[in-house]
DNA sequence: TCGGCATACTGAACACCGTTCAAGTTGAAC
DNA sequence: GTTCAACTTGAACGGTGTTCAGTATGCCGA
């Protein structure tokens, strides 16, 4: 059968899951799916469009908020939810940090954080400016963790990082956020 | 007469600001030394730690912040004049996010931003968590806007970023931060 | 003045990387 | 059975970071 452009996706995907992106190489990729470098180029135009589509997978399985919260509630939860999404997949932030970059609002998980921000009490025209604030402090988190556990595993002398405390370090930062935001107006 | 580290680091430095962190390879920099690109490796242990080196650079010199102002001003006053000093350098963000990660409290300004985080308001025990809150908007800040030029250079379409507008957005941001931050009751 | 020795550097190699493209192979539609 | 598009190969181009045996340079004690 065919290769598929999903399938490329997938694959990528699946590589990036268990090695982290030093090993998600186009001719890595290729070998995974026992196909010459090439071929990859059919499907995909080169290895930043392919990079952003495996960013939209990551965000596409979180769960939207649930519409009955309040909605600085509704923020911490889904700030939360992408950062634990992320932290699962070995630079996991460096990969959506260059999807956001090429375009802020094409994962949904994103446009409901940005919407959220607004309920929260941003005004209209202070919505995306905070919502990249967030953002920004989601994938810094989520990089900080996880050099920090890559540099305690290269040398045992560091501490390596306790996940649960370091969510609890996120949530101080996303609270400082949330109530800066009660308070406008 | 013989190369020195400082040498080193000073063309690394140099040769980022010039072209970018894409052309500042061992082998791009020894060319522009005049010498062959083993001889970087005695006098620096790998290009990560070269990097580090030239984010330190790069953050040295920033000024420190004036001593008379109130903490909340001298802790705005300190961020933008961080992010103005990186925009200007292409890549500046990912380098300085680089080594931010290897040590968060090496470079001096970033010192000074935590002491500041306390001094508008922080308790202790969230001095760290909240000036890494403030560090990540002002990396996320900056590749954002390079980013956007980037792509804007590359697809005319694209509307080309304007720097002061970018610096308004990013100061919205830093707002709600401060006033999440100021005393509560 | 000579030998010895640390410092500094070269040249070549290793094992990769993303990307391009002419040429070849398929498989379905006519 | 032929044609035509879809798809893949193989080979190459021009890079990358890093290592290391060997070579040169300059200083220091004898």
């Amino acid at each position: 059968m065919a290769l598929s452009r999903d399938q490329v996706v997938a694959t990528a995907v699946d590589l990036l899951r268990r090695y982290g992106l030093a090993d998600l190489s186009m001719r890595r990729l290729a070998r995974e799916l026992g196909v010459a470098p090439g071929a990859l180029y059919w499907h995909v135009a080169n290895k930043q469009e392919l990079l952003v589509e495996v960013a939209d997978v990551l965000l596409s399985e979180i769960p939207d908020p649930r519409p009955d919260q309040p909605p600085a509630e509704a923020l911490v939860g889904l700030a939360v939810a992408v950062r634990d999404a992320l932290v699962q997949v070995p630079d996991g932030a460096d990969v959506v940090g260059l999807a956001y970059a090429v375009e802020p609002g094409a994962a949904r998980p994103l446009r409901a954080l940005a919407q959220l921000v607004h309920d929260a009490g941003a005004p209209a025209s202070e919505r995306d400016e905070v919502a990249s604030l967030v953002v920004h402090h989601i994938l810094g988190s989520v990089a900080g963790q996880q050099d920090r556990a890559m540099a305690a595993s290269v040398d045992p002398d560091l501490p390596a990082p306790d996940a649960t405390s370091e969510a609890k370090a996120f949530e101080v930062g996303l609270a400082v956020v949330v109530r800066g935001l009660a308070r406008s107006h």
